[in-house]
DNA sequence: TCATGTATAGAAAGCGCTTGCTGTACCGCT
DNA sequence: AGCGGTACAGCAAGCGCTTTCTATACATGA
């Protein structure tokens, strides 16, 4: 058998509401007997039992982070931030909280499924991460789920993800469109005109936002758009390497290639090395986020950061009510332009 | 309020006893009753509670990953294939579970203060990522609370951690000592006599491991190590820029370096190169792990390949009780010699 | 001295679910 | 017709904790 309270309380010589009590420290208790307490929890190596204790006090120290995939630094990076914050053990104040992380996988269902099993876990808040999926359907169910969280008393926060207006969710928003012009109009600068894009998968936020910065920004340049400069892939390495050499095949001319992020950009310049291009004198690459091994790439990838760590950590503060929601409950959080060197000067052709 | 049991069994007509039968199936309940409860569930729109549940069930559905650092692909990478097995929404059968992936940061406490946590919600498995601490005060407080957890009915997997006898855990350790004999000794062969290493963190199994391995390479081709030779840091690409600047400072004349994983290795390519040295013509360079970014380092990084993957997956049906455990509660995994560009011959000095 | 606080401890009623045991039909068999 | 079986369904006793309300013991001020 497990110690119980009733073991702990029997040993301390007091009833089971004292020792819960001394365990909670939200009632006054005589400092002797706190202290004839918690021995009798040392000694009997008493350890709260979490499911009895949530029942009882209808609350749980369960906080819920949602991402697409904890295998991608992006996320990782993210759910790390967001989780120093929760406190999770050795946070500051307030007891301890179980940030729990899980992975979508980018399925519409288990992004469902999660928030569910989150709900009858009665979590405390809930974290979610990365873009929205696009389909009527799932966003309607998503914001119904996520409206009844909130109806419960779940604070939710949306982290680089649209505001989901009505629920009840405070959103901190990637200024994804925003970035992607930047980043196109320093290519622009630079004299390129004939640009590949190659995009994440449909049906994203993210992947619509950044694909309309770079169009917006092609259209105040008033570069007319090839639809052969546009593939869709997912947010890999290898994505953007088949791309590229898509891209490649359908228009050799091109001088520059703008990838969904990071990695798709890594896999962009292999394939252009592999096709005996060099970068950024015969096409640049850039890529978006800025995760910490895009200075690696030789050159050095040009791209767009994004305060993914701060995100995460005002996400977490705000999901734990030590930070004030952003006014109307929404904030934009902008990306900084890094240009390195993946990108330059087209070749005059 | 929120809906309960009693709810649906009154809109169902039928008992609550009935109702938990029928949404747990582990009862039999007549079709037309079954879908009459399972009509009333979803008019109700209800939600179980879980840690009532829990309560009377006197079990969880929760399964605990810990993880040095989330934000690193090497434990991303590993909790998503656990997870993946765990099941989480959409695994295939037996219920659903709640992956939940809890971050140490490398910190003894935290460790140790999850298990707790996980030990209060009663968790149903929970697996140990990455390398131990190297302490004995807290290695035996570890093995303690292990203990207990198995004895409490959570089974423990240890992935890429070595064995804790005595525990009850299963342990799927790395052999890093036998992959890091690999690398040097591939080094070796192709001639190198001076090599420099940059260990990760002191008191840490990994480390240990994989700096036996080296030196015993050394050792075995009688060549005599210099202690300046080796460097202490973190397991970061910062970490690794630093220390490779100072092994240089300390002996200019080496002609390769060995990194505690690849994370370290780009580092120390990115300040090779900014000190003017070529990979690998002036000095060969490898790293462990083969993170899907070593590839795309220029030179392509040679490293020693971990089925990260893989083993996360077997841990994560061993946890399950989905997959036998192996002999004695231990296997070794081994890792696979990955040469790539960043390692040649030693320029003749 | 007696009413009145003030501080601390206990009794007990749940929280919402699971499950062992106890019916109650209805079946087929002798 | 009478009996053992089988298939469902319900009763009710908890699971281990929190928390409201009540009780006790002093200390206090009038």
């Amino acid at each position: 058998m497990t110690v119980t309270l009733a073991d702990v309380a029997a040993r301390a010589q007091v009833s089971p509401a004292t020792v819960s009590r001394v365990l909670n420290g939200n009632y006054p208790v005589a400092a002797s007997t706190r202290d004839r307490v918690l021995k009798a929890v040392d000694e009997l190596d008493y350890v709260l039992n979490g499911p009895a204790s949530a029942l009882a006090a209808a609350t749980s120290d369960l906080v819920g982070i949602l991402v697409n995939d904890i295998a991608d630094p992006f996320f990782g990076i993210m759910a790390s931030a967001i989780q120093a914050e929760i406190g999770g053990p050795g946070g500051r104040a307030g007891g301890e909280r179980l940030a729990v992380v899980c992975n979508t996988g980018g399925s519409p269902e288990r992004e469902l499924t999660y928030l569910t099993l989150l709900q009858r876990q009665r979590a405390a808040a809930v974290v979610l991460t990365g873009g929205a999926i696009e389909d009527a359907a799932h966003q309607a169910a998503m914001d119904t789920k996520v409206r009844k969280l909130a109806d419960a008393g779940t604070r939710v926060v949306l982290c680089g993800r649209p505001p989901a207006p009505e629920t009840g969710a405070i959103a901190l928003t990637f200024d994804n469109r925003g970035g992607g012009q930047k980043l196109t109009e320093h290519l622009i600068g630079l004299g390129h005109r004939r640009l590949g894009y190659i995009a994440g998968p449909e049906e994203r936020t993210t992947t619509r936002h950044r694909l309309e910065g770079h169009r917006a920004a092609l259209a105040a340049h008033g570069i007319e758009e090839d639809p052969r400069w546009t593939v869709h892939g997912r947010y890999d390495r290898r994505s953007g390497y088949e791309a590229t050499l898509e891209l490649l095949r359908r228009d050799p001319s091109l001088t520059a290639v703008v990838a969904a992020n990071d990695s798709v950009a890594l896999g962009a310049c292999a394939a252009l090395r592999d096709s005996g291009l060099r970068i950024p004198e015969d096409v640049s690459v850039a890529g978006f986020d800025d995760l910490p091994f895009s200075i690696d790439a030789v050159p050095a990838l040009t791209t767009v950061r994004l305060p993914l760590a701060e995100a995460g950590a005002r996400a977490g503060r705000i999901a734990m009510g030590r930070e004030e929601a952003p006014p109307g409950g929404i904030a934009s959080v902008r990306g900084e332009l890094m240009v390195r060197g993946s990108s330059g000067v087209p070749r005059v052709s």
